[in-house]
DNA sequence: CGTTGGTTTGACTTCGATCAACCAGTGTGG
DNA sequence: CCACACTGGTTGATCGAAGTCAAACCAACG
């Protein structure tokens, strides 16, 4: 069981996204021992699944570097892809319930991660409170995410959840250091649509729509954000899709 | 701090839905110890708040019996209802991630819900390894349901979406020892209709459609489902809305 | 009773799905 | 080298599911 520390990569003390990552809030003696449970960083190709639906959970996983997108197929056939990962970002962790993934996870480009031994987890995080509770407020992080996106299927048209999915996207960039004005996408069209519940005619007429507003510019995979604001406010005024039903203001 | 234990209304420990609750998997003298961190059981009217959007997390609640909704409103007045909680559901657990709730619990009837401290409850399951794995799994849990809700709403039209709902209402019920073939509703049809995505209207036209092929009988709140086989059956065959776009299956 | 909140049904409109054509790269084999 | 297939992206024309607006209905209740 005990890895020789040699082959193990670096330590997630000196990591460029530790923050955001499980190590987040823990202090560097504590996160050593959690980077100790991490046997070495596995590298998969563009294309390669890191597991697959209904394989059992051993390891979850931390992107590194790279990028990676999670969904699944129900039994007729309809797919739905429930989010992309990017570093920092975790991998399996709806396998927890059943002890099963209950996703595929598909590398978008050439990545790392990082395995973690999910059950040694458990019981490191019972002797570092401060890991312990990290990992509870990711777990919750993600439920908070999912209801987001929720929000965006159920309340949205197409065009203002595609300026949504641009603004998230932009946002966990800067949070990782790169620019939030300009970036490029690493997923295929069909790949938005499927993850926002269109399909890539309707995101391609969305981005058309944005482009012509002047709001954001793009051309094949590259985005530039024109105004943060302007995108923001997409929804604000304007059209009224599925808002709530406001009682009539009677001024008597 | 210290609760005279006679305070307490009834222990876990013979409470009818431990199983699905949090000591679930737990032994019975380490829930007696879950249930100490239960100061006492509270009562919450139908159409009452257990807690607001912003408020700081300080309890998280098991429904004991009732109803209740979450739900959130975004900046520009969008609605989305993320769920309905029957008892053994947790109540609270978005505000882990930040310590504050990001939505409303409201009571879809007189309701009884037994709170916990959260910090406390961390404390413990770091004493209690199979309730820390308890609460891990329905968190993640959480997030495979939420999924399970995006898919819903990404790839199934209105029919299909309140079978969906349908036959997850009746599981739950079956889970809780209720009749999984007759129950009433609690909660109103707007209310189905801001957790589907959904207009009103077209969850009235989509009940009129399946009591029309006599897959279900509801009339006003009651439910009486003919046959849990057809409706799962219901997007199998026939139209074929969001399908997974299927290579031409070429002879030659 | 009339009021009120919830539900149902109808007529019409609209957004996004569907089907189809076409374009730009990119790789492959003759 | 060119012909070609192939993948991903864009745009147009048409259609249908669900949204919107409106009216009516019903049970509960003061």
């Amino acid at each position: 069981m005990a890895h020789c520390p040699s082959l193990r990569s670096e330590s997630c003390v000196n990591c460029r996204v530790r923050e955001l990552c499980l190590p987040g809030g823990v202090d560097s003696a504590d996160a050593q021992r959690l980077a100790n449970l991490i046997p070495q960083r596995m590298k998969i190709r563009k294309g390669a699944a890191l597991f697959h639906p209904a394989d059992p959970l051993r390891f979850i996983y931390v992107v590194h570097h790279g990028f990676f997108k999670t969904s699944f197929l129900s039994a007729d056939g309809r797919e739905q892809l429930t989010g992309f990962q990017m570093s920092a970002d975790l991998l399996g962790i709806d396998a927890i319930s059943s002890g099963r993934y209950t996703c595929d996870a598909i590398a978008l480009e050439d990545s790392e991660v990082c395995p973690i031994h999910f059950s040694q987890l458990e019981v490191l995080s019972r002797e570092l409170p401060s890991l312990h509770h990290k990992l509870n407020r990711i777990l919750s992080q993600e439920v908070v995410r999912n209801q987001q996106l929720l929000m965006w299927m159920g309340n949205l048209n197409a065009e203002e959840r595609l300026g949504a999915f641009l603004l998230d996207l932009s946002a966990r960039m800067q949070e990782r250091g790169y620019s939030p004005h300009a970036f490029l996408l690493r997923m295929t069209r069909e790949d938005i649509a499927a993850h926002l519940g269109l399909r890539l005619e309707t995101v391609c007429r969305a981005i058309a729509y944005l482009r012509g507003k002047g709001l954001v510019r793009i051309s094949g995979r590259a985005v530039e954000i024109v105004s943060h604001e302007r995108l923001k406010a997409l929804g604000t005024s304007g059209s009224t899709p599925r808002k709530l039903r406001l009682a009539p203001v009677n001024a008597g």
